[in-house]
DNA sequence: AAGTGGTCTAGACCACTTT
DNA sequence: AAGTGGTCTAGACCACTTC
């Protein structure tokens, strides 16, 4: 930490310790995640420098990342992050503030900030949009058809930006609410790490995977990117989701990625919309 | 203005004057807030007592919606508004970045902040949600194929929050990407205000319908909540959108409000997805 | 040069939760 | 009582825009 936007703070005023490892001398002090001091405010102009705030917003992003604090615990106070980095309190309120706004942090007065996690009910139905024409939201229950590691098609690939046959975990699974079949997906997820995932381990846990991989996996989804379609229901598909062939489906497809942003995650989502809807506020 | 959160500010450490015209003689101390004094800490409990920069989030709102700032238009400057509130330049800002976050306001740094209007290029898309599925976003063009004074059928009055029969305005109209009819709205608005809208008045807006609304009527809407589905193309909607008869149509229901929350507008968007698709952010 | 928003600091007190 | 976030203030300097 430590560093300028561009030039903003002042140097002169205040004896700062300008450079790395900063507070080395300091009690409680422990170390920040990295340091890296950003602080020629001149000549080095490709990194573009950012203010102060952003930085620690970056140095806390980085944090939950890199697991020193993991979804559903507590961050440090606002003021031992403040001695940490070096900066006074409200600069890390505004740094915390922005995450909270993001939904990556929770805030809880009295208690303490929480890096928010899948498995809170709050954060339930922000990926999950289907609601019930009338009654109140509910959770669905997930009945697994397939799971297995498969060769990525192209248009996945090119979804999850990997190359053409590349090892993918491929998940068939179908959602229904009130014990109706309403959801067929299919679902592609790049990366290593879910090769752990069986049909066994996702079984039982109420369609909620991403709940599913953040707790087993430590991989969590951050934010996602939708495309809906209006299509006909194949033959196989209206089997499944017990409509007639050729009925119109929502078709919801779905980008998903975690932090870094690089896409984890494709997800083609067949929806009866007879009795549900797809919900959205502008 | 004037008063506590719920008895949040304190009221002995510093002489302030706690009422109406305030500041004035103290020299820097200034005084707080200026209207209204709602400062008994218990008792009344029924107005809910607010944080002083929701207090003056409120003002600035009902400032634009009194028409004192209209859209497009800069608002005071942070110390004019601290000024006049008698409050700090902090909590004014406080204020204004909420209302910010909204949409309601946007801030440019060296020239003011400015109220947000339909007419502005970075709020075309964000009621447009259609995007062709190659190529970059573009606006369509808007054929009015109806515009007439009716009464509310029973669905659209209970959305509309009226009563069945009253009066409102239909619009049907053909919205065309590239010279593609791609969607079908129909469109009924409540209200006295909308009586003047005619044809004619709609025609050559290339579809910004918000955007004549906010400048003809200074009415602007504020938000929406919309509800998605599939459905199967009527043998008038397949005609109207080139499709054949039972294809596959993407269903939006819009309901749109200004401030205040009470809808306006019921929009039903019959959607053509063969080449384009709806875009939604998670 | 003047005015506007943008960043940062330092310190105060309030409200909520837990010990 | 101690600790955490929530609100508020006052004042500093920076960056951008306009005159």
């Amino acid at each position: 930490m430590r560093a300028h936007p561009r030039t903003h703070r002042q140097d002169a005023p205040d004896a700062r310790q300008p450079v790395g490892g900063a507070l080395a001398s300091a009690p409680p002090p422990a170390a920040v995640p990295a340091a890296s001091p950003v602080r020629t405010p001149a000549a080095c102009a490709a990194p573009r420098f950012q203010p102060l705030y952003r930085q620690i917003k970056t140095a806390i992003l980085q944090g939950i990342e890199s697991g020193e604090w993991s979804a559903g615990e507590m961050i440090p106070s606002e003021m031992d992050l403040a001695r940490r980095f070096s900066v006074s309190q409200g600069t890390v309120r505004k740094a915390v503030e922005a995450l909270a706004a993001e939904n990556m942090l929770a805030r809880r007065q009295g208690k303490g900030t929480y890096v928010s996690s899948h498995r809170e009910a709050r954060a339930q139905f922000r990926f999950l949009r289907l609601r019930p024409d009338e009654g109140p939201a509910t959770q669905p229950s997930s009945r697994i058809l397939d799971c297995r590691r498969s060769r990525a098609p192209a248009d996945v690939a090119r979804a999850l930006s990997i190359r053409t046959g590349e090892s993918v975990l491929f998940i068939r699974r179908l959602l229904a609410f009130e014990e109706t079949p309403v959801v067929l997906d299919d679902i592609w997820l790049a990366g290593e790490e879910f090769r752990q995932l069986t049909a066994e381990r996702l079984a039982n846990h109420s369609g909620q995977l991403y709940a599913v991989i953040e707790s087993e996996l430590g991989t969590k989804m951050i934010r996602a990117s939708e495309k809906l379609r209006a299509v006909c229901a194949s033959e196989g598909q209206a089997d499944a989701l017990g409509v007639e062939h050729g009925s119109p489906l929502l078709l919801v497809e779905r980008v998903t990625s975690t932090f870094n942003g690089l896409p984890v995650e494709l997800r083609r989502g067949l929806c009866r919309t007879d009795r549900h809807h797809y919900v959205n506020e502008l």
